[in-house]
DNA sequence: AGCACGCCGACT
DNA sequence: GTCGGCGTGCTC
């Protein structure tokens, strides 16, 4: 008898390695190494799998269990990715299946409790279904929603899953999306000539002629003819309006005579509509010079480093580089921060080489995701731009990978198992299979400045901005002299004032900065002293006086303000620091005239708030915009003056040892926001330390001094990039333990570390969130051992600790390079 | 991670 | 008497 067959799986489980199930003769013909299949596990459930390897060794310790079908004819998961997920897994000291959750589209990995629903608009043959996949239909008609595992009670419970499958390929049902869409898409009315009165004169002067007794609307017509003439732009309504006169009514009327046409567009997809192509200047010297650089450093198969200012025109170069790329028939991914994603420059790129890019976002839903994962796959696209998450589409022939604003923390991912640094990842795919890496920043990570100046990564500059362009003046305002010397009102010191009414004078805009939504971060009891305290965390609540309510920003826990104190009952209540809400009333206070509106994740809660937000701000409906982290990213706006930070200091207080990086990214960041045109803009901090080392350097935008200083004092206490760090999170219910579980797991590493590497257990400022106990271990791996090595001393522990049965309830998170 | 099983307390 | 809390063990 022939040796019977095995093959290994990879499953969505964060159970350690892969699973070996039995499979005939004839299953092995039709399966390769990535090809999706269901299968059996535990009690009940079905799991979508990929396949990892075959082999012919029975397990000894288990019984196998057979596939339960083949879900397509094709590997959707190229062997690249696996070994990608392999390393990661590795790497970030997680299971294959943590990765392999991670790294798939949700709508692909069908599992026994995935729901189903009719689609609304159907419009196929009925007949032609085949009996099965008839019932199936009938009862989801009468159930409207029903999981896999309900299906095959209905149908022959081996089909279920392939029943189902070409259901929802010939459309008839959808996955229910068990996450919530949250993005809506941005619908806009625009408006066009019908295209015909172009085209035929006798008809355009048929149309002129009936709108001889309506001015208004031939004067709206001819406008609108010259503007489409001018560019292929579609022509938003209610800006055409707003710039040229006008009324919905006369637009209305004039569509309802058949002149003009009316139509709604997804807002996202205006740039696939827009077809003006964006044609790069040729390159200044410096960009001529960076460009060989890289081109040299490329050829030696090192990574690239890309310092450039703002406005410096990094474009330009990636747009040359991604064209060399193309040139040698090699597709290019080009990473992005989540938020920058509708920037400037996603949409020159986008225009620049047209249908030849997909985009990838979070705020896309399973089935464009799955659109775009079988599009990459069959190599569709010749470009990538995405977030991080874009870095597990299956590419074909990839050569290029751009990590544009590299040092962003949001390339890290911290909701969910793998911990990983997309940067960090995009250089590995770099390293694993010979492609090259460019990053590029205005503030590079120390990480990445340290690893060029070791000679690891090649280094290029662009240090001089583009056109006439001036850097905005940084200016820091003294807050305790203002307040010594009475010059401030509220939180505002009359420097300040000053001159943002100057800027408003002059029919200019104002961004005003300020680290902390709410309106005051805490009540306190006038008599006794008392905060009211998150029952879940160890936060005070935080007020909001819009809603009149306190708040917790860690669980999401809200009640009423009360009226007095729970602990002495006195009604003497008031408020301390400052949050935005706050802000934005001493701005109407101070500035009655002024329209001012706020923007952070409590304004922004309601539908496509942020989107109104912005195109108000750009319209100049709005003077002053008072927000948070948000607004300093990715956004330009041409008509601000003057950048305003409330207060500087909490940046530089934060209880981390990238604090101080941070601080300086951000504040040149925002900086970055005033006056990004002809005119000069200004920056003004207020702060209680005007003489601290990290914000004169954002004054003089010195990031090189910045960047030494701070490198000094991550080397003396040891800390990246001079050694690796490893953190573990110990949570649990109970206060004891989660004390006695760290403290026993440090107890096992102190026999392979000294105290200079070995940190904690620490209870961390916030001790407790959602009602768990929290306790941080912090790991420096010694510069002479290996990650690796370290790595596996760490598992051996935790292993140890797992063999204990009362310890196994306390969760434990490992982070490696956590941020 | 799920999920079942099994043991204890607090309710109709 | 049962419902449901969570501790424990197991999954190819």
């Amino acid at each position: 008898m022939a040796n019977q067959l095995f093959v290994e799986i990879i499953l969505p489980l964060a159970l350690p390695g892969t699973f070996t199930y039995h499979i005939s003769e004839q299953e092995k013909s039709q399966l390769q190494i990535g090809q999706r299949v269901s299968v059996p596990f535990g009690s009940k459930k079905l799991y979508t799998g990929i396949i990892h390897s075959f082999h012919q060794n029975k397990p000894e310790l288990y019984k196998t269990k057979g596939i339960d079908s083949i879900l397509d004819d094709y590997p959707l998961v190229t062997k690249f990715q696996i070994q990608f997920w392999e390393w990661m897994a590795d790497y970030y000291m997680c299971t294959l299946g943590d990765v392999f959750r991670n790294a798939f589209p949700t709508a692909l990995k069908w599992e026994s409790e995935t729901f189903i629903r009719l689609n609304d608009a159907i419009n196929e043959n009925y007949d032609e279904l085949s009996e099965d996949e008839q019932i199936l239909i009938n009862s989801l008609g009468n159930k409207g929603l029903i999981s896999i595992n309900e299906a095959s009670a209905i149908v022959n419970q081996k089909l279920v899953i392939k029943i189902v499958k070409s259901l929802w390929e010939k459309g008839w049902i959808r996955l229910d999306e068990v996450l919530k869409e949250k993005y809506s898409p941005k619908i806009e009315r625009f408006v066009k000539v019908i295209s015909e009165l172009k085209s035929d004169g006798k008809k355009f002067n048929e149309a002129i002629n009936s709108l001889k007794n309506a001015a208004k609307q031939r004067e709206i017509l001819l406008q609108l003819i010259v503007e489409e003439t001018q560019s292929s732009k579609p022509i938003k309504i209610s800006k055409f309006l707003k710039s040229f006169g006008g009324t919905h009514a006369v637009l209305n009327s004039m569509a309802s005579k058949g002149i003009l046409e009316i139509y709604e567009l997804n807002t996202s997809r205006i740039g696939e509509i827009d077809n003006t192509q964006y044609e790069i200047s040729s390159l200044t010297l410096e960009q001529e010079k960076a460009l060989k650089i890289i081109e040299n450093d490329f050829s030696n198969n090192k990574p690239v480093l890309l310092y450039g200012i703002t406005s410096s025109g990094k474009t330009e170069v990636y747009i040359k580089l991604i064209e060399q790329k193309l040139k040698e028939n090699k597709t290019v991914l080009f990473l992005l921060p989540e938020i920058s994603l509708t920037s400037q420059m996603v949409l020159r790129i986008r225009k620049h080489f047209g249908e030849t890019v997909g985009i990838y976002h979070s705020k896309f839903n399973q089935n464009e995701r799955v659109e775009l994962w079988e599009k990459t796959l069959k190599g569709d696209y010749k470009i990538i731009i995405g977030a991080r998450s874009a870095l597990f589409l299956p590419f074909q022939k990839l050569g290029l990978i751009i990590v544009d604003e590299e040092h962003e923390s949001a390339y890290k991912q911290t909701d969910s198992k793998p911990f990983f640094h997309a940067r960090d990842m995009a250089l590995v795919l770099g390293n694993l299979f010979k492609l090259k890496v460019l990053l590029g920043s205005a503030t590079p990570s120390l990480e990445s400045f340290y690893n060029s100046k070791e000679n690891k990564y090649g280094y290029a500059e662009l240090l001089n901005r583009f056109g006439e362009s001036k850097l905005p003046k940084i200016e820091l305002i003294d807050l305790r002299k203002a307040m010594n010397q009475k010059e401030i009102t509220g939180d505002i010191s009359h420097k300040l004032r000053d001159e943002i009414q100057d800027v408003l004078n002059e029919g200019k805009q104002v961004i005003i900065f300020q680290n902390r939504r709410g309106f005051a971060p805490v009540v306190e009891c006038m008599s006794c002293g008392h905060s009211p305290y998150c029952p879940n965390c160890d936060v005070p609540l935080t007020f909001h006086k819009f809603s009149n309510q306190i708040k917790c920003h860690y669980c999401g826990h809200s009640q009423a303000k009360p009226s007095k104190c729970s602990n002495c009952q006195s009604l003497e209540l008031t408020t301390k620091g400052i949050g935005t809400e706050q802000i934005e009333l001493q701005l109407n206070t101070i500035f009655p005239k002024a329209r001012i509106a706020r923007m952070d994740v409590d304004a922004m809660r309601r539908k496509n708030a942020y989107e109104k937000t912005i195109e108000a701000f750009e319209n100049q409906e709005i003077d002053i915009l008072v927000g948070t982290q948000m607004l300093a990213k990715g956004l330009d706006f041409s008509n601000v003056a003057l950048v305003g930070v409330v207060r500087a200091d909490s940046l530089l207080n934060f209880p981390d040892f990238r604090a101080h990086e941070k601080a300086f990214q951000l504040l040149t960041q925002v900086s970055g926001r005033a006056g990004r045109r002809e005119e000069q803009g200004k920056v003004l901090i207020q702060t209680y330390n005007p003489d601290h080392q990290v914000l004169q350097n954002v004054t003089t935008y010195d990031y090189l001094k910045t960047v030494n200083e701070i490198l000094y004092e991550r080397k003396s206490f040891l800390y990246p990039p001079y050694v690796r760090l490893i953190q573990l999170t110990f949570k649990h219910i109970k206060k004891e333990k989660v004390d006695k579980v760290s403290g026993e797991f440090v107890k096992l590493m102190k026999n392979f570390l000294d105290e200079k590497h070995l940190l904690g257990p620490e209870e961390p400022s916030i001790g407790r969130i959602r009602n768990q106990f929290i306790r941080k271990v912090l790991i420096k791996i010694p510069e002479n051992q290996s990650a690796k090595h370290i790595k596996q001393l760490v598992q051996k522990s935790l292993d140890s600790i797992n063999t204990v049965q009362v310890y196994r309830s306390v969760r434990i998170d490992v982070d490696v390079d956590p941020h």
